[in-house]
Order: structure tokens, then C-alpha cells, then sequence
DNA sequence: TCCGTGAGTTGGAACGATCCAAATGTAACC
DNA sequence: GGTTACATTTGGATCGTTCCAACTCACGGA
């Protein structure tokens, strides 16, 4: 609320201007405009002759204030250069269109405080709902205070750090992140890798916890140690992971293949290999987990998991909208099944 | 009575609640929102003290109805599947949080009809200004009556077709296209290709026919002749450009090379090749536009023109943020430079 | 003639903020 | 004490829509 913005606006034609022009009362213009039933067929075609004449332009921000409804459902995404991000976001607007709804878009580019910021500074706007990929780090505490009161919300990817109170139902929509990444390392292990290393992403996310632990679980399962020095933390994006592969071979016994946290640090991993003179299918195994569309363009083509992070929009979505209809039902958790890739990034250990 | 254990649903804090909960009238609270320096300082501190202890939220549309003015912008892309869009949205959204105004997302997937209905559909929520890349096809008077009236617009990229009245002076950030593609097609006639083709995009587009004449130009300039068929086009994405490979190949004289409308297209292309046999960079060179982040992984990467992309999103909610300073400064035109990339895709002739 | 009925229409009070002119209180000056 | 000046505060109208209770009017039945 400190920071003042905004865009003069030129004199549009209202609902008044309408009545004047055709003799009716401001009511009937409105009842016609919501399609009712209750105006005479004459009196609706003169009225809509009249707002195609003066160019009407519906209020909607006028009607919501009246009526205490939303029209539009916040969108906040990590980062929306991330073909994971922008395919979600491109599902969840589809959907909401459809449903006669406009998305607020925020960006939070992994930053806690800035995903407070846009938080605070969407919710001004009223919308009906938000649908939450949290940023590292981010506590469930500092969310609901931004949001102040009881909004729908529907978590995607990631969960938040510490306790929500109970009378805060959210939805959830996750992915199969801990079989996910103990059957791709199962993967690699069946290919022969025996030094097999988990890279990127920050262990304060639970998404990144959740994957980590399914690679421990395959590890284990095979009988397989775990080297400290094999679990590289950076953040998720492609720079970040360039910056971090050296630490990959800091330690004594190294690596010949990674899990990695998700395709942004798994491309970067490939640059980081290629710049110490590795090429990444051929010296060193690489997986990913998303499957975004760049994934099965690099070099080489990447095995992954596949998340149709387009259709994981649509169903975010879909949650909110079941919750818009029925505020009372119980919070759901939606674990959304994933589907490993094999590509050629994951080569056999030579 | 027994506690029901639903949630509490409260109704939203108002500006009448923290007056009335520390004794002072509406106009003063909404001072202080406002930081006005004519509150006293102890009155401030209890409102400020008592806005925090009930939780209050500013309503914005209320107070743009008031104020008459607006605290978002619509941004109308045609898919944020394409990386190029998805980045520059990411600018446009980066810029326009920090000048306080909220993205209103729309997303029209290349349709002139969907184009429509989301214009019409955003313009209801009272947007202060536009910034639009239009469809393929889209008509200058169909846009103007979709947003009925006098609201800035950005168009990026692509020109409308049709003329717009000159009451509408709308701003422009358009891409070195012409230039571009001529540069580019100079570069693979350096390396030996005679036969080169224009691949992808349509023809009802101003950005496409831009780079088609640059390419045109290239050509002519070096003597060498076009064949009808080297022009194939498609819908700029990826899956529709592997579709339309074969029609490079259905004439007489086959080109060795190919200029192509974006890197989606050059991306599916490679794709098409592919499925033929033909290895792009080595039995055939193709060229790309955008300098996506994908085109430097691809197999092979893509030689193309960088736009910066996300640069220009920010480029493009400056002029429109400039545009609401100054109403009525004229209308102005900004190309962006585009600079040549080149990589292994643009293989010389063997 | 009177009344009931139902279809169609309507005026005015909301919604939550802002604007504006006017009111209040206090101190300073003659 | 009376007047002015200044710093603060305030009630009520207003933005463009919707809600609601009440109104009009034509028609049919008793």
C-alpha cells in the first residue's frame, strides 16, 4: 500500500450513459447485461443496440466490489524462464480462461523476500484465490501473513516450511518426487554406476528433500555408499549449477554419474562437465527431472522424469476452481505421477 | 453452544473497521494508507498500529474506482510454451512489479478468435494499458473494438493488419527483422550455400514478410535465383514445422540451407531432418531468430540472431509505463538491434 | 367494480475506497 | 479578548455496479 502507481483512465461509457440513451433505469440495463430472464425481449434488443452503439465496456471491478466476488486468481511462479514454469503457467491460464477467470501473473525468482513482496502487492488486486509454487526457503507463516485472512491456495511443487494453522485447509498439488528420483537412480544403478552423486537445489525446499530421499532409498536398497561430498547443493537454475559442478569432484573417490535435482541444473551440469573436459553421456551419467521441452533437444538428449508441467497447470487449476465451488470441502493432497525418459545422457559405465 | 469446527470465515477487514477501531474518521486512515504528511504523528501511530493488529488489507479496485485510475496492465502473448515469449513476459512482468502495477496474463495460442475473446475478457478488469503481440493475422479495427476506446498500447514484434484511425497512436517495439534475416542469409551464402531456402511462419504476418525480404534482398544482391518452392510456410511452432519439413523437398532443385522464421521453427526443422536422414549442420544448414536458451543446446546449436528477449519485455513495459506518464506524446517506433549468433547449425556447404 | 396475479421495471442504498470543502482546536499576535 | 493563522480532522458525496423491496400495468375472474 506505500507504493502509489497508477494509469489515468479515460472517460468510458457506464451503465447510466446506457439507460439515458434508451430511456430505461440503470436496474434493467444491468439485469440485460447478466443475461436475466426478467426484461421484456424488446426492451433487451433496444438495450443492446444501445451498448453496441456507444461501445460499452463492462466494469467488472465496479460489479465485483458490489457483489463481494473475484474474477481473476493469482499465479506465482519461481521463475517464468523456466520452461517447467511457463508450460504450468500457460496450463493454469488455459484453464482459468475457460472459467471466465484472468490470472494475476507474479514472478518471485527464488527470493524469499520477493515472493513476500509480490504476495502482498497481488493481493491488494482481490483476487478470488492463488495458486503457490513456493520459493526456497519459503514458511508457511510468513505466507499466510502476507496474504492476511482466509484465501484459497493451492500449493504446487513445493511444500512450505513449518506448521500452517489447522483453520488453513490448502490444497496441494505435488509431484512423485521421492519414488521419482529413487527409480531414475535405480536406473542409473542398473546401468552400472556404483558412485552416483546428487546435485542441486537447496535441502530447505521439501521438494528437494523428497527427491534427495528417493535416491538414498535406491542407494540403500543396492547396497550402494554415499559419499558427503557427493550431494552438491545450488540454486535451481542452469547458471547456478555451472558454478557449483566443480565441487562434484572435490572430495576422494569420484562420481561417475548424478541424479540431478531437476533439467535447469542437470543442462547446467552438462556445461559444468564439458568445461573440466567431460562430456556428459559418454565420461559421466546425468539425469533430470521435469522433462522440460529443451530436454530432449540437448547434448546429448537427457533422461529425465516427465512431468507435463502443462497439464499439472490445467489440474492446479481445476483444484482451485473445486475449491471456489466449495469452500467447506476437505483439503486436498494430489500426487501427480511422473515417467522416466530414457535418453542418452544416461550412458552406461564404461 | 458446541464450537463448529469450520473455518472461521471472517468477513475482510475495511478502512471503517480501523477507524472505528481507534476512534478516528475513514478520511484519516485512509491518510495515513496513503503516507500523507498531514496526519499527526501520534494519530498515525495508532492507525498504523491498529491496520496491523486487525490484519487489514488495501483494496485496490475500490480505490481505483474512486480514483478512476488503474494498477494493471495486460500482457497479450501468443504462447508461453515459446521460451521467446515466456522471457520476454518475465521482462515485462520484472518491470512493471517494480513500478507497482500487477501483470494481467492472456495468452491467445497463434488464434485470432481466442486473441479476441482474451482481449475482451482482460479489458473488463480495467487494465491501464496493453502490451500485445499480436496473432498471425490480426486485424488493426478487430483490436481496436475489443478494447473499445482510448487505452495505450505496445504492440510488440508484429505489426496489425489494416490501418489504424490516427486517433490511435499506439507505440511499437519491433525486432531488426529485415536486416536480420538479411545477415543471415549472407552468412550461409559466405559459406558456400547457393539454394537456400525461407522456411516457416506466415506470410499474413509483418514480422515473417520483414525477414522474408531481408532474406530476398540477401539473395538478389548476390545473384542467386528463388524457387517458388524454397518458401514453405507454417505456423511458427515447433511441431507444425517438422509437419511442413517434406514441402522443402518436393520440387525440382532442393535447397541445401535453410533461413528459418524463429528457433521454434529452425528447432522442428532439425526434427523434420532428421526423420528424413539428414543431419542438420552437417548435410543441411539451418538458421534460427530469437536466440532462444534452447538454441544454444540443441543438436547441433543453432546458429540465429539474438534478440535478447528478455530485454525487450522490459523495453516494452518501459515505453508503455512512459506512455501512461505522457498521454500525449507522440507515438513512437523502437527497433531493436538484433545481432548474429553463430553456431554449428550453419554448416559451410560439403 | 374490485381484487389478485404475474410480468416487467425501478429508485435508492449498498460495496470500500477517495475527494473536497468545511469544521475543529491551538497558539500567536495586536 | 478578539482575530488570524496554521495544523489536523471530518462528514458526505462519489466512482460503476448490484441488490432489494416496492411499484406499475394489463388482464382475467368473481
Amino acid at each position: 500500500m506505500a507504493t502509489e502507481s497508477s494509469a489515468p483512465v479515460h472517460r468510458k461509457t457506464t451503465l447510466s450513459d446506457i439507460a439515458a440513451g434508451c430511456g430505461v433505469s440503470r436496474a434493467t440495463v444491468s439485469l440485460v447485461l447478466r443475461g436475466s430472464p426478467l426484461v421484456n425481449k424488446h426492451t433487451r434488443a433496444r438495450v443492446e443496440e444501445e451498448l453496441r452503439k456507444q461501445g460499452y465496456v463492462y466494469n467488472r471491478a465496479a460489479a465485483n466490489l458490489r457483489r463481494r466476488t473475484s474474477s481473476s486468481i493469482a499465479l506465482v511462479v519461481n521463475e517464468l524462464s523456466n520452461p517447467f514454469f511457463a508450460e504450468f503457467a500457460a496450463g493454469v491460464d488455459e484453464t482459468l480462461g475457460e472459467a471466465g477467470f484472468v490470472t494475476l501473473l507474479g514472478s518471485t525468482g527464488e527470493s524469499v523476500t520477493r515472493e513476500q513482496a509480490v504476495l502482498g502487492s497481488l493481493i491488494e488486486h482481490g483476487p478470488g484465490g492463488i495458486i503457490l509454487s513456493p520459493a526456497e526457503g519459503s514458511e508457511a507463516r510468513d505466507v499466510l501473513s502476507a496474504i492476511g485472512g482466509h484465501l484459497p491456495v493451492v500449493l504446487f511443487n513445493r511444500e512450505l516450511g513449518g506448521r500452517l494453522p489447522q483453520y488453513a485447509h490448502w490444497d496441494r498439488l505435488m509431484l512423485d518426487n521421492q519414488p521419482g528420483a529413487r527409480m531414475v537412480t535405480e536406473h542409473l544403478i542398473s546401468r552400472g554406476h556404483r558412485r552416483i552423486a546428487f546435485f542441486g537445489g537447496h535441502d530447505d525446499a521439501s521438494s528437494t528433500r523428497e527427491r534427495h530421499a528417493g535416491y538414498v532409498q535406491a542407494m540403500k536398497a543396492a547396497g550402494l555408499p554415499i559419499e558427503p561430498h557427493w550431494r552438491v547443493q545450488s540454486t535451481p537454475t542452469r547458471i547456478d549449477a555451472v558454478r557449483a559442478t566443480p565441487a562434484l569432484f572435490e572430495g576422494g573417490s569420484m562420481p561417475t554419474a548424478a541424479v540431478c535435482y531437476n533439467d535447469a541444473v542437470a543442462l547446467g551440469l552438462i556445461l559444468g562437465l564439458h568445461q573440466r573436459g567431460l562430456q556428459a553421456g559418454r565420461d559421466f551419467a546425468v539425469t533430470g527431472f521435469d522433462d522440460i521441452a529443451e530436454a530432449a533437444m540437448s547434448v546429448p538428449p537427457l533422461t529425465t522424469l516427465s512431468t507435463a508441467p502443462r497439464a499439472r497447470g490445467r489440474q492446479a487449476a481445476e483444484l482451485l476452481l473445486a475449491r471456489l465451488r466449495d469452500p467447506q470441502a476437505p483439503a486436498s493432497t494430489v500426487i501427480a505421477p511422473v515417467e522416466l525418459v530414457v535418453r542418452e545422457s544416461s550412458c552406461p559405465l564404461s
